[in-house]
DNA sequence: TATGAATGAGACTTCATTCAT
DNA sequence: GATGAATGAAGTCTCATTCAT
């Protein structure tokens, strides 16, 4: 668990932290590196010492953010029995987790966006790690005659997170109030699952 | 200073269209005014003549451009019977129109949800216009009984939404080469077609 | 009287008086040649028939105006008697003259300084023709004893003029409310009068 | 992109007295922020470290220049005798500081003017300071009865000053050279003195 | 390691002037 | 003569990044 020294890490972690919470108030273009450095209570100088730059500083958010999530999620998906319930554990995590960080959502819906455009060179791996957990579940279900068997795992994963990230996406714009998180969770479970279950199977 | 000038007509469509390829490419504040000013064939300051300033200009193109969306699909709904075909219509006419229109997907993608944050006061108006045709099919589906009356068409018009959205992007992102089109639409009916069915009036 | 074409004179007239109302509101550079041209009710491209450029309309206000001013000011010195009621008499019509002309005044105030500094080449030959008035009178003084001999009238001229352009300024700042523009007039007078009077000549 | 930085102190004052140098070359408008950087040495972006824009600067010019003149004339003042003293001592330094420093001069000549005009919300504390000094030692006087009780010393001070004014512009217009400042400074000390003085005391 | 004053390239936007109609 | 759409040079200001301390 020791981590090498405090002062270092602690840095570094509020730089990251201070950024999330500008990059999300102002987005990406709109924030500047010295109100970044304000929020985290460093000099202007010392970000450059953590990071190679501004863009840097953006992916590593990312990478850092989605690992967390990752993690969280497979810890949750461990306890999970069969494929529907863990589609359910995977949509009920996801909004879960953006409503509780808002900042966390708010970057994720608009700023990702622009980084894949902007950094051509950045892969999100990370980002795809997350997509593969939601393509397993899919193949499995597919697998085990769950879901059926026409169902493209790859094309299917991006219809679920795709409605998750606009469901995400509604509720941060709408300034957090007119939708109903648990009721989103309940109505993209139930489209999504439904839409893949196996009928034959069900007679 | 000032020389010659053409007396051409047709510029501020030239200049939408110029920014469109420019925004495209690079994004919103990567575009520099002068390069779509050299994509239009005009002079920087002739902008400034048919647009307030650059955010003026997308603000334009998304107003422009979905209203010919909008007004291309209510034509064909016109056409279509039953709410499921109207579904299968929206999803086919969605993703046909932005596979025909690279331009106009990456920018809708990924300038659209930077311009309700940049621009504050900015309402997208068409947009919802646009999220309302859809909404209207599931009510009509709900009322009909065609879909399931736990559906709740606001969520549900955001998933169908998200779920086309979150498409484009993987097909915009992977240089349009990876996934199929058709295909995609397919499993995009199948899945919330399916998904929002009324099962009890099938036996 | 007859003056060649109306409609050529009629333009450049009101392109002159369009160009003083906005020189006045706005100052010289903050005012633009379309506005004048709005003003004025001619076409931007217009204004370039009758004058050279910007700086042409400039000079040309002052040529004009202070002409105007200085054959007023002929035709009422031709009645004056002794060299002390030919000075309450240009003193009087200086700020007179302003008084009913704001914009005259506004634009004589600011716009006259500059112009001796950003176009070095012009030469204010009317403006000081209208010096030149006042210096006549204080020669004609000095010689017929009524002022002191050691007045210099290159240089009183100046003070003269000096004191009724800062009670000039005073009073376009002020919004023309707060000072009495002929308590003004008969101070000026009493002070340069009695200033340069020759005592001698009293016992 | 950024290079080497040297730590000098004092580059507020390098700014300032450039602007001024500028200022009074070319005039307000037709100086560009960036010679302004190039006179005093330093990169175009660190102006704007020590001033918010461009009519900044100008304001602080007034400010800090006027403040030091009405600072030097205080001390002078204190020790003067009688109002007429006083008066010859405001005259002889308000015209012995600007041949001094005749960039002051032009500035206070020419953009001084402007300044008031587009500057509509910027009241000129200093300069108002400035002028008070010339109408105390005008109500002094009359207090005393040296000058004549129907002088009005908000006028008075215009008259006063106005001349000086006048007469700086004259000299700055003129290239300095045709105008003898010691003749000028006794010529409106000789004219207003004498002008304002109660001659009834005399007798 | 940390600082933050300084840098300077670059972008948006304005507006005097032109000239085809 | 009159028009006004078009031009494009130019200027203010921003801000990511550096490096002497």
């Amino acid at each position: 668990m020791a981590r090498g020294r405090k002062r270092e890490y602690g840095k570094r972690e509020k730089i990251l932290q201070g950024a999330l919470k500008i990059f999300s108030k102002n987005g990406f273009y709109k924030s500047k590196v010295s109100d970044i450095a304000k929020e985290a209570g460093v000099a202007d100088g010392t970000i450059y010492l953590y990071f190679k730059n501004k863009d840097d500083i953006l992916i590593c958010i990312f990478e850092e953010k989605i690992g967390e999530i990752i993690s969280i999620l497979k810890d949750k998906l461990a306890g999970a029995g069969n494929p529907e319930e863990k589609i359910w554990v995977f949509v009920d995590n996801h909004l879960k987790l953006l409503e509780e960080n808002p900042d966390l959502a708010e970057m994720l819906q608009v700023e990702l966006r622009q980084s894949n455009k902007f950094m051509k060179e950045y892969i999100p791996v990370k980002f795809l790690e997350y997509l593969d957990i939601l393509s397993d579940i899919i193949t499995e279900g597919v697998q085990k005659g769950v879901f059926r068997n026409d169902i493209n795992p790859t094309i299917a994963r991006r219809i679920i997170f795709g409605a998750l990230d606009e469901i995400s996406l509604a509720w941060v714009l709408s300034k957090k109030g007119k939708y109903d998180i648990d009721e989103s969770a309940r109505q993209v479970y139930s489209i999504v699952v439904n839409g893949m279950k196996n009928r034959v199977l069900d007679s």
